[in-house]
Order: C-alpha cells, then structure tokens, then sequence
DNA sequence: GATTGGCACTCGCGCCCAGTGAGTGCCAAA
DNA sequence: TTTGGCACTCACTGGGCGCGAGTGCCAATC
C-alpha cells in the first residue's frame, strides 16, 4: 500500500501539471510544496509511484507526468469536488433565468458551462422516455392529411406527419384529440403504448384505419425520438489541448461530431451522482486522451437527461466537476419552473 | 492588361496550389501543365502577376501562392461551376429523401454537405420570415395558461407559454383559435399583424385581454424567431487547414460558435445565385483566411434559407460550388415535397 | 518585341554537433 | 528511512553548413 506521504506526492504532481503542463520533477515540487522532506525522498517516491503505474516519464531523464490510472486515484480519493463560489452561483443563476424555451436553455447551459470550464461542453435535451405527456394534438392540414403534435412536460414539441388511408371527418377528429388526451395526458412515455391500445374499438369501422394510422405514429414518434438530441459549444478550447494537437484535436472533433458516440458517452453515467470517465476508459478512440465529466440532471427528482464536459486528462478535475454540477442542479430548476 | 496566357498561367497557378497545398514554381508550372512555353516565359508571367497585386511570395526565392485577389479573378473569370456526376446527384438525392422531419433534413444536409466538400457546412433552418403560417394552435394547460403553437409550411414548429391575465373559456379557446386560423392560415408572416389586428374587438371585454396577450405573443414569435437558427457540421475538416493551424483554427472555430457572425456571413448572399467571399471579404476578421462559399435555397421558387461551407481560401472552389448548389437544389425539392 | 537558355544569387530547410541544464538512479552515510 | 553527493541521460537550443528549388536578369534567338 502506498504511505501518506507518497499519495500527497501524486496530488502535487497532479496539480502542478494540470498548472504547468509540463512534466515535473523531484526539486520543483519541494520548492513549490512544503512537503517537508527533501528531493531525493521524493524521488524514492516518485521512483514507487511510476513503478505501481500511477505516474510515468515521458522521457528518461525528464519529470513525471500523472499516467490515466494516476488521474483515477486522484479524483476517487485525493480531491473533493471544488464548490462553485456564492458569486459564481448567482452569475449561473442570472444566465439561466432569461432563457425563454427550451432551445434557449440548452444553449445557455451549452454556452455557460464551456465558458465556465474552458473546455467542450455537451447538454442532452431533456429526454422524451422518462417524460411525461403533456399534450397531444391534432390538426387536419388537409381531408385526409394530419398533423401529430406531441407536446412534454419539459416543454419539447416533436410533430409528424400523417396520411390518412380515409378522409377523417372534423367531429371524428376531435372525437379522437379529447379521448386521446384524456388517456394519455400526464403520463408516462412508456404506459402511453398500453394506454391506448384498444382505442380504435371506440370509433366507426371506416374511421378505424385512419385512428390506427395516428396511433401507430404516435408510438413511433415516442421511439424514434427517444433517439436523443444534443447540444455541443466550445469546441474553440480544444485549441487549447496542448502544443502536438494537430494528432490530438481530430479525433476529438471527428467523434464530437458523431451523436451516437455522444451519448453513449454521456450515457455511461449513472442515473445519479456524477461520473468522471478518464482517458482510456472512454469506450472511443478517439478520446483516449480526453475526460469526460458528466452528470444528470432534471426538472423534478429525477434526472431526464445528461450533460458534461469533455476536455484533455490534463484538466482541473475539481473545478471542472463542481462547475458540472451546479450547471446540472440550476438547469434543473429552471426546467422545473417552467 | 493581362493577355491571355498569363490568365491561363493564374489558372495553372491556383489549380496546382490547391492541389499540392505548396508554393508553385515555374518549373514545375511547365512540366505539370503544357502551356506549350517555358519557364523562363513563365516567370516573366508571374513578375507581372505578381505586380498586379494576383499572386505573391511567401518569402523570396519560393514559388508563388495565390492571392486573395488571385482567387476572386480566378472564380470569376477563370472558372465554371463544376456540376456533380450523376452518380453524385443520386447519392444526394437518396440520402436526403430518407428525412423524417426537418430537424433531420437540416441535419443530413449538413452532414453531407461537409462529406462532399470536406469542409465546415454551415445550414440555416428556413426562415421564417419569408415562409407562411401553416396553421396555429391554442393549448389550454390550465384555466389560465395557454400553450400557443406556430406550425409554418415549411415543417417548422415554435411553441410558446402565454399566461392569461384572465381565466379563458373553453368555446372562447375554440373561437380564438378558430377566427385566428382563418385569418392568418395561408398567409405570409409579414402580413399577420395586420390581419389579427381588430380581433379583440370580436370577444366579449373579460376575454378581451387574454385574447390580446395571444395575439401579442404570436407577433412576438414571428419576430423573435425571425432571429434563425443554425446548424453546423464538419468541423473535423478544420483539421486539413494547414500545417500552422494552431494558429489559423483558433478563430475559426470561435467564429463558427456565434451564430450571429454565421447568420451575417451567409446573410450576405444575394437573394438569388451563388456567393462566393474570398479570404478577406469577409468581415469577420477570424475569418480572414477562410472563404464562404453560400447559396439560397428554397422550398418553392423562392429562396427561404441559406447554406454554405466554409473552407481554407486555398480551397477547390469550382467542385465546393458544384456541391453546395446541387446539395441546396435537391434540399430545396425535398422541402417541397414534405 | 516576345521568347528562351544560361547563370549567378537567394534563402528556407534539414542535418549535424556541441553545450546546457533539468532531472534521474544509485549509493553510502546519517 | 531519509539525505546529500555524484555520475549519467537526454531533450532542447543555437550555430554552422550543404542542398536545392526557385528567382531575376541578361544576352541570344526566333
């Protein structure tokens, strides 16, 4: 097991690489942290951390740098998440509080947090599964054309179009909007499909395919788009990733630009608690020397969906993990509040 | 006056350059192209290029490089627009026909866009200002908060919360929304203030307020929304810039995230036709070593949006034309057919 | 007068090389 | 276990040098 003293080593070097950016060696950090032993002990130390693998050498004869398994123990036990300051707190608040839908929040959360953090910032829409309906309607663009219009508590629209196989009458159609509605208003994506399944009994045999139709559109609707949206911004910090980063940067904006990369990224996180994903573990190449830090977040309780920065593994993990969550905790109550 | 073969040797010049990526010299000039002279002649052609302010050195004793305003004479008058193959117009077709909604078509085309061109495609979602209200829908929430909704012809949806100063009927609902639609369906938005003008004198007094809160709320969107929103892709292919890109990506990038740099660049297209912005044309000095390639597209005959790519100014600006006007014709039939 | 071959000149680029210095590992003493 | 000492490693820097692509100019040619 590794003594006190040789973890406080690796916390050093964590933090004045993350400063400095450049590998640092045994007599930089005595002189930059009061650690009350000399150099050479701390080579004694360095020389046990590099051999359990938590820091390596990027060269013989240069300093160490923190390897991703060094990262890991630094976040897991050597840190705690750094507490956005009261001001910082209000400055969120007040950038949240104007946005006037939905698009607006995710791009203000998308905006603040990459400022915040100086890194690449990704917000998932609040997902449609763990909503709730709030509202369906239907519109006769034509006799035998609709429109389907799904409203959700978090205030997302999705529409669809729809072909009738018959012309649908003006009384039918309300008919079907009011008991619609009646059955699926304020619940659940996942019970609307039971919910509504014997409701084309209820209508006219010539009115049934048509009722069929929307209904079958609907639940494709409720699918489909669970396929989630995204928001990503910040993406000029990248330049910000170190000096070779013509390697670096590519496949980093190659697999930013892939959404299901994205939000299998974000997915991993548990549904609550925040998750700190750290250069290989990530499943994509591509981001193998990134972080990922992402977290849930939602209206109510309960998390409708993720958001997180990505950044190099060289980041400030405690500042970056508390500015995550508390974007997370007041886009929440924004989403509540409205 | 510049005769023609020096014209013909501007051409060589930038087609090479585009090409190779490196300064073209006379020698090589001769041997790739038969211009039937030789590299004497040759350099005699450049020094007077070179005077005229169309080509340069980047530092004595190298080849020449096009310069901005070699590249303007070069699309203008040195170039057609290269039309895409059959194939290609196929491969456009097929893939942006499989679009569910318009958030996907804006996505496919921007996703292919930035595939064809191998360059950062920038899409603006139609406009509404130029489109019409398709239909308009009023939700009752609560006995006083209503949902408004605008439906456009282009496939495009805003909704809205309205809080009524007043408790709001059920038949007065169905009136409103009866009367608003038989007004305005149809019709283009700049014309809607107009139309509902007079409608509150249609309702009784207690209602007569809510009805005015709508009604504002409408305008207001039409207006609001007039402020467009974007989508951008391909940012991976910044990487292709250049070899001292840390320098040159930085603003690009910063650039691409304000939306209203974008809509502005791509603003500047002329209603109609194609507009091609070389290096720096364009006003925004991040982009200063970019060119914009833009066009308009539309649903109808009528252009109601822009897209573009932009690109180095080292770029191969006949195919990226090609590309982008076929890519706006084909999203343009699409549009009509939905 | 335009074109061409010849020729001297420029200058960026890659290469080699030695000097420098931060950093290391090892060892013997405290 | 800690510490000071010491030899060693090796990336980095900057100067010097040769190479070669490319130029500009000039005199000869068509």
């Amino acid at each position: 097991m590794l003594s006190e003293r040789r973890l406080e080593v690796l916390r050093a070097i964590v933090q004045d690489y993350v400063g400095t950016e450049e590998p640092v060696g045994s007599k930089a950090l005595t002189e930059r942290h009061s650690l009350g032993v000399s150099p050479a002990t701390v080579r004694n130390d360095m020389a046990a951390l590099e051999d359990e693998g938590f820091i390596a050498q990027p060269h013989t004869s240069a300093g160490r740098i923190p390897t991703d398994k060094g990262y890991r123990l630094f976040v897991d036990k050597l840190t705690a998440v750094k507490p956005m300051t009261a001001p910082e707190r209000r400055a969120i608040q007040n950038f949240l509080e104007g946005a006037v839908d939905l698009d607006d929040v995710v791009g203000r959360t998308v905006r603040l947090l990459a400022q915040l953090t100086r890194q690449v910032a990704v917000v998932q829409y609040p997902s449609l599964t763990r909503s709730t309906v709030r509202h369906v309607e239907l519109l006769a663009l034509a006799p035998a054309r609709l429109m389907l219009v799904l409203i959700t508590d978090t205030g997302r629209v999705e529409q669809r179009m729809i072909d009738c196989p018959a012309p649908f009458g003006e009384s039918s159609l309300a008919d079907l909007r009011a008991r619609l509605n009646s059955r699926v208003a304020g619940r659940r994506f996942a019970d609307v499909p039971q919910l509504v399944q014997d409701l084309p009994e209820a209508f006219e045999a010539e009115d049934r395919g048509t009722v069929t139709t929307v209904l079958s559109t609907l639940l494709e609707t409720l699918v489909e788009e669970t396929e989630e949206r995204l928001m990503i911004g910040g993406t000029a910090n990248l330049t910000r990733f170190g000096h070779d980063f013509p390697l670096t940067i590519r496949p980093v904006l190659e697999a930013l630009e892939e959404q299901v990369v994205l939000l299998k990224l974000l997915g991993e996180v548990g549904d609550s608690g925040m998750a700190v994903r750290i250069g290989h573990e990530n499943a994509h190449e591509g981001l193998n020397s990134t972080s990922v830090v992402s977290v849930g977040y939602g209206s109510g309780g309960e998390a409708v969906a993720k958001l997180g920065v990505v950044g190099p593994t060289r980041m400030d993990y405690p500042g970056t993990m508390g500015a995550v969550r508390a974007v997370a905790r007041y886009v929440g109550q924004i989403l509540a509040e409205s």
